[in-house]
DNA sequence: AGAAAAGCAAGAGCGGTGCTCTCATTTGTG
DNA sequence: CACAAATGAGAGCACCGCTCTTGCTTTTCT
């Protein structure tokens, strides 16, 4: 009952799931092939379905993985700083998503670039991609009970789902200092998809002089100070 | 020399282009099979060969397409404006792009979705990609020219990109308004990413509400008045 | 006009993919 | 020990991008 069949077997799982990494690392989702996976470890392929019912299985696994690890970071880049210190953690948060982000971009890749066609991501992945966005919160939450004061307008739609949001996360933030931190994300995601997809080459040659600049904005921005 | 010959090649091309467009459109890049063209045309899957050299070839001939018609929407939302009013320009390419993005997002996810791997998108690209970023920049020049004035501080290696950038368009914009609607543009470019890729699912219910905030914000920013 | 050259479509084929099915073997358990 | 479950191997299906050869048609040149 030790279960020594159910070990080899979690041994091989994550064998195969590591391999597929190092496939998606090298050579971006989408190279991801199971054979190939199957010739490595020297068995049939047919035999790695024993393990993944189906290649976006395996793919869904990585999702996973990948969200956590960028919730790593990020939560590491937070705890790194002092906690009266806001906008420092907001820029230590940022920059340390970026930073996973040019040292990973097939991983990068795998979460914010081209979903795949018919895959819609099963509820286990919503926990780990939630963890870098809620560390973000964290600072924004923080940074609000320290007094800053963050003024709309907020779009009424908006308004309601921020609500039902703040009241999901039983976070206590103002529909203001949402709005503006999910402008915040979303610059920052922009930033960091222009730089690593391509769309900078032509315009700028120093890698991250963009993100800087969106990054000292949006600290300005999230400083919430009035006359801003 | 009519040249009968050539007709019937460039029909047979631009409806191979057609039929890759539809394919792309209904189940995304990557999706792109020559051999379903060639079955959908009644003909041989080598003689597409004939045609597009690759199936990258291919692919770059939708992605120029696509950029065009990017740019087709964001100079027509341009163009309805009243030149003397720059934020309602910046609003209506704004919100152009992001309707031509939710309308099309097959070829949204095309242009600014995952790199394909290997491929590097060769030199007739980068002019149609950047017909949309010129109607930006456009209107931070005008917007400029009518009196805004923006205060960095621009990083220094960034300063130097877009000193070479102003020069090699022949804009006369400062480097402090060009920082700040490059900023404009990762801002709108990831909240679009962010919605059509399904990563506001989870947070937010009301398509397009993040997207607005972000415009309207980056409208108060581009104002550029002073005490802002 | 006739011959040479160039363009074109078709078919077979190579190596690759995800995935399914069957069959034999190994392994843990009642 | 015997039985059932778990596992691996192999063949096979349908698809993919791409290449090569083989004929046929159209254009062009002499």
């Amino acid at each position: 009952m030790a279960g020594i069949r159910e070990r080899v077997r979690a041994e091989l799982t994550s064998e195969i799931v590591r391999l597929a990494r190092a496939q998606v690392a090298a050579d971006g989702p989408g190279a991801l092939s199971l054979r190939a996976i199957a010739r490595d470890l020297g068995m049939a392929s047919s035999a790695i379905y024993r393990y993944f019912p189906s290649r976006d299985h395996l793919l869904t696994q990585l999702l996973i993985d990948s969200y956590d690890r960028l919730g790593d970071v990020a939560e590491a880049a937070d705890a790194a700083c002092p906690r009266a210190d806001p906008m420092g953690r907001w820029r230590a948060v940022a920059h340390a998503i970026r930073g996973w982000a040019v040292a990973n971009p097939s991983e990068y890749a795998l979460l914010f670039g081209t979903p795949v066609p018919g895959y819609m991501a099963p509820e286990d992945t919503i926990g780990p991609a939630s963890r870098y966005t809620l560390v973000l919160i964290g600072i924004l939450a923080d940074q609000e009970a320290a007094g800053a004061r963050y003024k709309g307008p907020v779009p009424a739609p908006l308004a309601a789902d921020l609500t039902a949001l703040r009241e999901f996360l039983g976070v206590s933030v103002s529909n203001e200092a949402l709005a503006v931190g999910m402008g915040a994300w979303a610059a920052l995601m922009g930033a960091i998809t222009l730089e690593l997809f391509g769309h900078l080459h032509n315009v700028v040659d120093t890698p991250g002089a963009l993100f800087d600049a969106v990054v000292e904005h949006h600290a300005a921005v999230l400083a919430g100070l009035p006359g801003t």
